[in-house]
DNA sequence: GTGGTTCGTTTTTTT
DNA sequence: AACGAACCAC
């Protein structure tokens, strides 16, 4: 434990109030203002606190101007909390101007700036996931690619793994772009590249590549901000992809005064081409950098940072952090196995409410899972019990269809020439304008090497459509340049207003006679209040496409529910950590793909979770789980496992890992099974000893005899307790496809099944 | 061109 | 189970 960061240091040093209450390690990595600086940030450490007081400190004591520092965050609610914050620690009026945001956010300003140099007008549009499939199921199309072998969504992931890693088409490895169908993908990503350049458009990898390209192309605009910026800030520097290392590494090597705060025991976006080698390697990248770790944590109890850190020491290549509380020991982790998913829901349910007869708020409170799909059963628990709750994630209010439709019609009105919002709302609402229409624009539009807008406003000059749609065509034409020449004589929000209406997309929902559709019409109005703040149509569809947050809706006391991803940076004083079962969490898909990286980044989701804990953590885990519509068994997840037996009260529901006391499954059964001589599992024995109580030592012997196969083979003959007699059609591993007599084709554990001979035994 | 039906898929999410 | 996309029939 170190000893220093137990003080707090007392302001008779002559130490600026904002220093008050700092201790040693934080106020060691806020005055180390000059020269690399990595901060470790252990959870809960009072990370924005050091990285605001470090800016404040650094505008402060003069070392710098707004204008001279850098500060760049991942998320738009992190730059807002920074800015909030520096502003009222030195008691600012605005932070508007300075170089304070997400990264894209700060790219952007740069790539307006210099846009010409990449072959973009500054005026250049920014597209939509939406946008961006549809660019890439065109090209798939014209390179005659089957979109089945080829889906567009993995194309396009491809695409931005490149991006990720700050490769443009030209700097792929021509050995890695035959990878994928032999070049072929690359071909697109070269071609899309090219496209978005005619549709002067950028996608968000965008932003920070081009800015990156042009910063190695153009040396004279590097200096430039190497002069500006005196100071650089990084949060979340464990989160940072290959091109924004790259990007940052660039911009840092002016002044050399790069602070980045981060803990890659918290890395959890590998999958999106986070890179943790770039905080392990910092010390490398930045030569006599100084390392100061915050591991004194002031948000949760020992035993809670006891679960945590005994769970992520199973992790290797950590930089090592040992966090520390002067926190009382606390309430131990509880840990519960349940039947089924539903118990597990009903279970929370009533701890949620028992919680809150003991006075606890609502808002204290939070489920976090590891799967959006997860959420559904609480919500349905809730709203049966009539627990208030609200869900975190999902939807945000930009990327809702009705407000990207209302955003579509928005930006071909700012810009006609928008040929991705042409194709977005040429049909929408339905005009008569389907595929054929538009293809028939498409082709012209080629041929005149021209926007869609521009061949459509041609087409209906000549008598290349059927009637119908010619007249179609003509009166959206019509309208669209009616809405244009109205945009300099109409406040946004007016604007809006109008086109709304008389395109007839406001209508189109308010006939809609869906669950859904008022929510959509409400949407829409807010979108056009939204408007009222901006000064120009062109300002507010960057501020939407960059920046615009929901977070709206509060006032009554809820729950939450979210992903472990979407509770990072958050804290409750209650946390309940459902699903812990081997494949759900840690996640299959990640270990299948990810391999050991991808347990080890489970883990650190495991880790996150349970540092949002304030006071408690209420971990649960099912026997049997409904899975894409059938059921599976599952059995507890190693991370429960992982926690330290002497900080865990273990609860379980009686017979959820044994046969039942009785024959009553259509007379079958003794519920001797288990003591057949075939081995357990150790996810088996895990599960079992919740209801043994059986020590530590003899299920890890247990283990050991049993790692590996199943011992089932394909055409074997098995009896299930629950699912009755049937046939083993696949065996991976432990997990057996059964083809039941019965209850049809099931996959299940092997733990769960016996040979049909000595069913009954 | 529209609307209904079947088939296939299914983590995590920001900008 | 549930959702979306693709396909097919009017």
């Amino acid at each position: 434990m170190d000893e220093s960061q137990h003080n707090s240091i007392d302001n008779s040093a002559g130490l600026a109030p904002y220093m008050d209450g700092l201790n040693t390690a934080q106020l060691e990595a806020i005055q180390a203002t000059d020269g690399p600086v990595l901060v470790l940030a252990g959870a809960g450490t009072g990370k924005t606190r050091v990285l605001t007081t470090r800016l404040a400190h650094i505008l402060a004591t003069g070392k710098a101007f707004p204008g001279q520092v850098l500060a760049v965050t991942f998320t738009n609610k992190a730059a807002q909390e920074m800015k909030e914050r520096v502003a009222s620690i030195l008691n600012l009026p605005t932070v508007e101007r300075w170089w304070l945001g997400t990264f894209h956010a700060v790219a952007v300003r740069m790539l307006r700036a210099h846009a010409e140099k990449v072959g973009l007008g500054s005026d250049f549009a920014i597209i939509d996931t939406d946008d961006q499939l549809r660019l890439i199921k065109a090209l798939l199309k014209e390179q005659n690619l089957d979109d089945k072998k080829w889906p567009p969504k993995a194309v396009l992931g491809a695409v931005q793994r490149w991006k990720d890693r700050g490769q443009g088409p030209d700097q792929v490895s021509t050995n890695e772009a035959r990878e994928f169908a032999g070049g072929r993908i690359h071909k697109i990503y070269a071609s899309y590249q090219q496209r978005l350049k005619e549709l002067n458009a950028c996608d968000f990898g965008d932003l920070l590549l081009h800015t990156l390209m042009i910063f190695q192309k153009y040396p004279e605009v590097l200096a430039d901000y190497h002069r500006r910026f005196h100071y650089i800030l990084v949060d979340e520097y464990q989160d940072t992809n290959v091109a924004q290392y790259l990007w940052l590494r660039l911009l840092a090597q002016g002044h050399q005064n790069v602070c980045c705060v981060g803990d890659d025991d918290q890395s959890i976006y590998g999958w999106r081409g986070a890179e943790v080698g770039n905080i392990l390697r910092f010390e490398k990248d930045f030569p006599g950098a100084k390392v100061v770790r915050l591991e004194r944590n002031y948000r949760s109890t020992g035993r809670i940072l006891a679960a945590a850190s005994s769970v992520i020491s199973h992790n290797e290549g950590r930089l090592g952090k040992t966090l520390w509380t002067d926190d009382e020991e606390g309430e131990p982790i509880r840990v519960r196995g349940l039947w089924d998913g539903e118990a597990e829901a009903r279970f929370i349910g009533e701890e949620v409410e028992n919680y809150q007869r003991q006075g606890k708020s609502l808002d204290s409170m939070a489920i976090l899972v590891r799967a959006g799909a997860q959420t559904r059963e609480f919500e349905e628990r809730f709203l049966t019990l009539g627990i208030p709750y609200r869900v975190i994630g999902g939807a945000r209010f930009y990327e809702r269809l009705e407000i990207r439709d209302a955003l579509g019609y928005l930006r071909l009105v700012n810009s006609p020439d928008d040929s991705l919002a042409f194709e977005r709302i040429i049909n929408t609402p339905k005009r008569g304008l389907g595929p054929a229409a538009v293809s028939v624009v498409h082709t012209l539009a080629r041929e005149m090497n021209c926007s869609l807008f521009n061949a459509a406003s041609e087409i209906v000059e000549t008598d290349e459509l059927r009637p119908a749609a010619r007249k179609a065509m003509a009166g959206f034409v019509t309208q669209m340049q009616r809405w244009h020449g109205l945009k300099a004589d109409m406040s946004p929000p007016e604007l809006a207003d109008l086109v709304l209406e008389e395109s007839g997309y406001l209508e189109f929902w308010q006939n809609d006679k869906s669950v859904e559709a008022k929510g959509r019409v409400e949407n829409l109005r807010e979108l056009v209040n939204a408007l009222g703040e901006f000064e120009s149509l062109a300002s507010f569809l960057e501020h939407v496409s960059l920046v615009m947050d929901t977070n709206r809706q509060q006032g009554q006391e809820m729950v939450s529910i979210m992903t472990l991803h979407g509770a990072k940076g958050l804290e409750f004083d209650t946390v309940f950590l459902p699903g812990w079962e081997e494949g759900l969490f840690p996640n299959q898909r990640a270990m299948d793909e990810q391999g050991l990286k991808g347990l080890e980044e489970e883990r650190r989701l495991a880790y996150v979770g349970l540092t949002r804990a304030r006071q408690r953590a209420v971990i649960s885990f099912a026997a049997n789980r409904r899975m894409h519509g059938s059921w599976a068994s599952a059995i507890p997840s190693r991370f429960v496992d992982e926690l330290p037996p002497e900080h865990v009260e273990r609860e379980s529901d009686r017979g959820i890992y044994s046969a039942p006391l009785e024959p009553s499954y259509g007379g079958f059964g003794s519920g001797r099974w288990q003591d057949t001589d075939r081995a357990l599992s150790p996810g088996m024995q895990r599960a079992r000893d919740y209801q043994s109580g059986e020590s530590q030592l003899v299920r890890k012997a247990a283990q050991k005899i049993s790692e590996g196969k199943s011992g089932f083979s394909r055409g074997e003959k098995v009896f299930h307790q629950k699912f009755g007699y049937g046939l083993v059609t696949s065996v991976e591993g432990e997990r057996l496809t059964i083809s039941f007599d019965k209850a049809g084709t099931k996959k299940v554990l092997s733990n769960f099944v016996v040979p049909a001979s000595q069913a009954g035994m």
